[in-house]
DNA sequence: TGGCTATTTGGCATTATAGCCAACCATCTG
DNA sequence: CAGATGGTTGGCTATAATGCCAAATAGCCA
């Protein structure tokens, strides 16, 4: 793999990481509703909110979401909706191993 | 996030974390064109045998990609072809954050 | 200013991932 | 069968990711 090539595919892998956690999925898509601030994130995950932060510290460093500070509050938003199209495509994909899996068992 | 949810997110994230590797995104790209055997993306990979088999295999069991022994050869293909239109999408991504941040700059 | 709330950061322990080597298994060929 | 080739697996070490707590920062309001 040359250079040029090994760069891409960091760069790539960069956004696959980012999204690679369950938590920071459940962010993405529940940005998809709407604007969120940090409380609320932390609220529906359910885990320290430092840890939370640092999750959407990740997804910001990857350019997928951006964040808005209003009065003491942040408020985090999808950059890329397009992230979406491919949340949809991996649901797909799960329900088709799920359907191979079930005909493999008959 | 409620049990089910978290069950998903989690599914979910099994396919993002098998595309969050350099050599991984290299492995899709190469099958994208056609199928090849674990010499030949070892070859190109540049990296040990046993290496490139344990990312192969880690593909195989996100469902991305699929296996066929012909003689004493393993030729790998992509299962699910649709992974390309996130990738293509990924690289819409890292466009549009190579020019934002260009802007910055000015 | 002082206290309060929202968020981020640093530090640390735990766990997961990556990649190499060596050993092993399978298949082909002589 | 023996040897060669192609792949996989086990084991190990190094590195990265996760998540909590505690401390720091920032903005609000009395």
């Amino acid at each position: 793999m040359d250079k040029c090539t090994q760069a891409r595919m960091e760069a790539q892998a960069v956004i696959f990481k980012a999204l690679a956690h369950p938590s920071r999925l459940f962010i993405v898509n529940e940005l998809a509703r709407r604007e969120r601030c940090v409380c609320e994130l932390t609220e529906l995950i359910g885990a320290d909110k430092s840890t939370v932060s640092k999750h959407l510290s990740l997804l910001k460093q990857a350019g997928i979401i951006l964040d808005e500070k209003r009065g003491n509050m942040v408020f985090y938003a999808l950059q890329t909706p397009c992230v979406l199209d491919f949340v949809t495509c991996v649901e797909k994909m799960i329900e088709t191993r799920i359907k191979q899996m079930a005909a493999l068992r008959k």
